[in-house]
DNA sequence: TGACAATTACTGCCTAGGCAGTAATAATGC
DNA sequence: GCATTATTACTGCCTAGGCAGTAATTGTCA
């Protein structure tokens, strides 16, 4: 609590300077532009995620997707309905346990999760045209930073959900 | 095109890794904790970035607001809407541009707004805890160039919108 | 063993954003 | 001046996520 830096002051604040702002505008702005780049499978933004944790073994049922995506499981579900939907992931109920329903890719899964990759890294590289090496690294250490205090603060406060 | 570098490889590409897969999380999370925070505003994370962007005068109508935000005009538009609805704001037909309606924070409107500096400061401090003052100047720097490149990119892409 | 808690998947109901298309108005070019 | 283009706000229809609540199943522990 008490070694908070005051890097913003409600007196002072403007929104163009929050990295907040930042963030959430260039999420926004990747978003929609692999909506764009992923029409070519056939998919949006969200759903190559699930598609590629499956592939790469990653998550395995819909509890899993969630929490590594950050997700609500109800979110989850009805993603996972629109893939199902598209003939690119089978449900299947676990025996071991019977709450679970494991996901499996088809055929058709398979080949469409393998072109994934080609299209974020691509997209990834552009996006950091004109960072070094060491800027890059640098710069997913901040992010991954925050991305812990955040969460910190997320599971603090969250009631129940996902976070246990 | 050339003198883009390879951080990121197809065959080798792992999503954890991703600097966008962090970037999203980093946003959603906020979001989340945004909306919780806001509660108390009775506004949600969506809410607040209008307000601001009228009480500090950087935005003042509807193509403004999705200019500065990223956003389609008719998700601003619904935006508004219910922003209207809660009697935080007023829209005001143009007399000189007869296509333009002008949006004027009502009193209830003012009074909230000025709360928001607040919760968004300490949020953002919060999420820099551990960061010096450098690393925080150069993570908000890397942000900038990442969403300029990803602007570049979108506009490019863009075929007609909001983007000119 | 048997009550209680936890987990999993799912379902309404809400806010939210993107795209395409519309009507009204303004700016532009010939 | 008049047709074309651009801009502004808005409207359907889609995907998408959060929260709260549900039913089924499993784990815990007294």
């Amino acid at each position: 609590m008490s070694d908070i830096r005051q890097f913003y002051k409600a007196e002072t604040f403007r929104i163009e300077e929050s990295v907040g702002f930042l963030v959430k505008n260039l999420s926004h702005v990747l978003s929609r532009e692999l909506d764009r780049r992923m029409m070519a499978l056939d998919l949006t933004d969200a759903q190559w995620k699930p598609l590629l944790l499956l592939q790469q073994g990653v998550s395995a049922t819909a509890a899993d997707l969630a929490r590594t995506g950050c997700k609500d499981t109800g979110a989850v579900t009805r993603l996972l309905d629109r893939l199902e939907t598209k003939g690119l992931l089978r449900r299947i109920r676990s025996e071991q346990d019977r709450r679970v329903v494991n996901l499996e890719l088809t055929e058709e899964g398979t080949r469409v999760s393998a072109e994934v990759p080609k299209i974020i890294a691509n997209m990834a590289n552009q996006v950091l045209e004109g960072f070094t090496r060491e800027e890059f690294l640098q710069f997913r250490q901040y992010l991954s930073r925050a991305l812990k205090n955040a969460q910190a603060l997320d599971e603090a406060n969250a009631g129940q959900g996902d976070a246990p």
